[in-house]
DNA sequence: TATGAATGAGGGTTCATTCAT
DNA sequence: GATGAATGAACCCTCATTCAT
């Protein structure tokens, strides 16, 4: 038996067997036995811990939106002119989306299961995004005849789509190239295009 | 109590109830009896008709699926020139999406559980469509500068995008306009974008 | 396996061992796996027949309610005289509680666990007494001296007493005689005392 | 967080806190966890002091029977003659558990869960006054026709029960006094009557 | 003395499924 | 076709208790 008596380690072990199986399976899909047995920590534990099962979801939740957070800081710290920011910024949510698998399909989970949380952040960050958008076009640095929040939608919904379409896409349609490639010449067009939508002659 | 004896009428009460609450709370979210209680038909009888409750499910996926499919079978048939029917598709997808919110909760579940269905149908339309594009475009009539696949991508992505979080939109920027007028302007906006993007000189 | 498919026959099976069981361990130090040990049903058809466990509970204490209800109402249509009257019914409660000992404890528990139900019916029962006796006092049949309740609180309240504490009386006190007797003794006693207080001139 | 290392007061805390949620919730209903929250001292330090819980128990109705005895030894020191010792003690009796609802409760729950103490404590001093009574008989100073128990029994059985049901009877019966003016003339007619049984002529 | 991490058994309840009627 | 009795496994959670710190 396994005895650390180290609750802040136990705390995180458990908060990451439980974001992935969650991310697998959903909330309803996903027993506390699951957690217990994927991690090695006892029912009684877990819940000693984290008082009840939509306790830790919370928590796993919690944790994924700082995660998501932060990238986006670390974006907004790092960057120059406002062009450049938005450029970089859609490139990091490509990546981060790309990589880090659990985070979409938890924000879906927790959409469908109207649990507040995820959802509400990312909308929350998009709206930002749009305001920003917005103080570009009228400052003149670029084309105002296209909504904010819908430009926005242009950029960060394909990008959502083609992530959970994109393996589907190269089988049916037989795509040569490999998955990165793929992601490569999509995230590259997707940017021509916004780019092509926010230049001033659009 | 209701002994009518008929079948078919129940086996679509009990197919109807199940989409409304699948639709809501997920496959595992979902108990018989909640479905039983809501069509007044009782557990047994449910698994009578349909085995298993894995069973139900996939018998409302697959209708959902052949409403879907319908929609767009209307349209290829009503449609003009190539353009037109691109048009045309694209709205009766937004207004499809838009008022059968169930269809869209149903989907994003039965990708989440990885029940086949749903998701593959719309990765074949999504694929179909982007081969209709690439005729277009050996035939010289529009701008082939951009992958099809990628193109399609751009139109459906943002409409998904769109419809789920059109209301926290609007909410979070104290957007001033009705829902319905800012899917106007959403719509229309989008459909200027695709028609520049996919024009020769692009 | 049993399977007798006889739903009644079950409930009232559940039933009894229920009120064997809560009377003896009352209702939260009683399980409902110690139930269906007891009568061989199983928690989950227990459940089924009777939705929760406190429903299983108030379902007991209504049919012991019930069974005390009746003893009174057959003394009350058998009766003569008001006087003979309260004589059987001092005589039929004696007998009843020292019987039904099932009884005496599930009425305990439930009035120390707040669940309403005997209690009430049996102050209810009580009071009806009570003001019985009222009006034979108004009639001028027995002495109007004593506060109607306060007499039955001196024929009650010593039943009580006497059937909790009997046995240990006879083992600390030594008592020659057999528990029937010195019952017999008791009940006898207690209604000289009573009938010595009613008397007018008493 | 406090840490005064004060065994003893802590033991005294824990004490209180227990004897409370006893009285009202019982053994069974009565988790270490409610202890531990009411008095604010960690479960474990709880049964580092009484090993168990059901050592914490019996504690607790010790102490309860240490209080009830010394309220009657400080009667039986304070009295003057047999008879007035008899009357003083009654009301003493009534006093204690009229004021002391815990005790009753306590009592009650013991007797119940077949835990030996209090009940066991209560009939020795029944019987023990019943001895005296006896001893008053022989020496010819009251009525030797009543069973010295029996007499005990009409004392103290009315006043349980009166403690027990009389304000469901204020209620059903819409006595118009006070519950302090009821209990005046409950006991005033208790004594009233035992005086007249035990007096000689009776 | 005092805390709280850790356990394992058992609590009430839900649930998909089977089957007699 | 239709009901509801019956089952057993699983679910979330509570609990008394142990023990490292």
């Amino acid at each position: 038996m396994r005895k650390p008596r180290d609750g802040q380690d136990t705390r995180q072990r458990v908060l990451s067997s439980a974001m992935t199986l969650f991310a697998e399976q959903g909330f309803a899909g996903t027993s506390l036995a699951d957690i217990s047995k994927d991690c090695g920590i006892s029912d009684g534990l877990i819940l000693h811990h984290f008082q009840n099962k939509k306790n830790l979801y919370q928590a796993v939740l919690e944790q994924s939106a700082d995660e998501y957070t932060k990238v986006f800081e670390s974006v907004r710290e790092s960057a120059g002119s406002p062009q450049a920011m938005m450029q970089e910024a859609m490139l990091a949510a490509f990546k981060f989306w790309k990589e880090d698998t659990s985070y979409q399909r938890l924000s879906l989970w927790s959409y469908l299961e109207g649990q507040s949380g995820l959802s509400e952040k990312e909308a929350q960050f998009t709206a930002g995004m749009a305001q920003m958008v917005e103080q570009l076009q009228t400052q003149g640095m670029i084309n105002n005849q296209i909504s904010p929040v819908v430009l926005m939608t242009m950029v960060i919904g394909p990008i959502h789509f083609w992530l959970r379409y994109r393996e589907q896409f190269k089988e049916t349609l037989q795509l040569p190239d490999a998955l990165d490639e793929l992601d490569e010449i999509f995230i590259r067009q997707l940017l021509q295009v916004i780019s092509m939508i926010s230049s001033k002659e659009g």
